[in-house]
DNA sequence: CGTGGACTTGACTGCTATCAAATGATGTGG
DNA sequence: CCACATCATTTGATAGCAGTCAAGTCCACG
């Protein structure tokens, strides 16, 4: 598929989408912007007008301590939305962050009201979107919260591995996921030093092999069998 | 407010209900189900068919691991919406037990997409709700990931405050968590004994008094400012 | 070829988990 | 009213996972 079609792919995978409803969302994703490695696109307490659609490239979400530690909160992927918050006019409470050469599609929020007003099953389908991100948060927080750090940064990697298999950014067994060591401790709560253990300890099991920002997963039933990793929370299964 | 109104309330802190919205969502909490403590309303896996709305009581949603862990990740009160899952017709990824005798409204699925598809602002402020949630679990990430467990507990308490006040469940300082320490631990990602500890400290500091079910914060603005609590996330304010 | 960033490893510390036991609160039936 | 069971809370002792500090290696890059 075409770049710009990542988003109305998705969508569709829990709509059919009308004739006219695709029309619109190829509209939204028109126009993107080329956003370089390390760009912040949002920080906390902006207030952007705009509601935005991953169409290439990584990104993550964070939030900043003041200590200054920092949680990243989700990975954004092609076809991922990527601020919700605009579209109730709120300061973001967190930020985003381009992982890689990124394209980005805005759309401004009062074009978005106007067209799902119009087309309530567009509603519907973003409205579903948001869903699973939610759900994908609380696989997180149990994750972090419940798992120690190797099965932890397994079911991690599980996660990314279906997400980036589901948008054809997966071959065989690996992926590209352009992310240091330091930043997966932030996503994973844990330190840098730490997340280098956690890795080497992955590797010697053979379970995972992460370098250069390539992830192998030589058996990837084996690692979800570890990482007792459900799948069902990303909903990528069509089932109406 | 009457206990219905609750739920039309809330949506009106975010858009100006016309006539037909405020009685279509006071249709949706007409016929509130009582549910006992400790009933569990779903379970993950369950694939219920309708949307529900908290009116009154507390509960919780959880996910279960293998190992018999358990992380909670949210608090329900009056006037959350309960089970969005339903409302995408997927297996739910997590269940939802109540804390305490409660009443919760249950609207069928095809209701509220009738509903919603002819009331687009309708859709809107449900939508803005999900967000809100979305949010609370970006700070619950943040939260039990990089802070240490006493101003990890204090967070949590800051929060909680705040959302009993804004529903009219607090009284001063002080407002009713029917929670026991062991599931205060499942909340923060803690022991049940460490919680135990904790709370201690938090005592000792003269910062929060936890006992059968009660809160009492002598201090809002100093226990804030120890769990570096920003209520930004919580939305509370209108701001059109 | 020097520099800086990312990665790696070691030594030590400390927060939190685990195991265990005692105390207190609540409720039920005799 | 007491015996008893059950659950929540509290405290102590010990173990271990992960954090912190520090140093060294490996590369990519100007």
């Amino acid at each position: 598929m075409t770049q710009t079609a990542v988003f109305a792919q998705k969508l569709s995978s829990f709509v059919d989408l009308s004739e006219e409803e695709r029309l619109t969302v190829s509209e939204w994703c028109a126009q993107p912007r080329r956003m370089p490695k390390h760009a912040h696109f949002i920080r906390e307490g902006d207030c952007p007008d705009a509601v935005c659609i991953m169409i290439s490239g990584w990104a993550y979400r964070y939030k900043d301590l003041s200590n200054g530690r920092r949680q990243i909160v989700g990975f954004l992927l092609p076809g991922d939305m990527c601020d919700p918050q605009a579209f109730i006019l709120r300061a973001a409470d967190h930020g985003i962050a381009m992982l890689s050469d990124a394209t980005v599609a805005s759309v401004p929020r009062t074009t978005m009201l106007e067209d799902v007003a119009r087309l309530p099953r567009l509603a519907q389908a973003l409205w579903w979107l948001s869903l699973v991100d939610t759900g994908i948060l609380r696989a997180w927080l149990t994750n972090n919260g419940q798992r120690p750090s190797d099965r932890r940064a397994a079911h991690l990697f599980c996660e990314l591995a279906m997400r980036a298999k589901m948008i054809g950014l997966a071959q065989g067994g690996s992926f590209e996921l352009p992310v240091s060591q330091a930043l997966l401790g932030e996503a994973l709560s844990i330190t840098a030093v730490h997340a280098n253990r956690t890795l080497r300890t992955l590797r010697e099991l053979g379970l995972v092999e992460f370098t250069h920002g390539t992830v192998v997963v030589p058996d990837i039933d084996r690692l979800a069998a570890f990482a007792e990793f459900d799948p069902g929370y990303l909903q990528l299964d069509r089932r109406d």
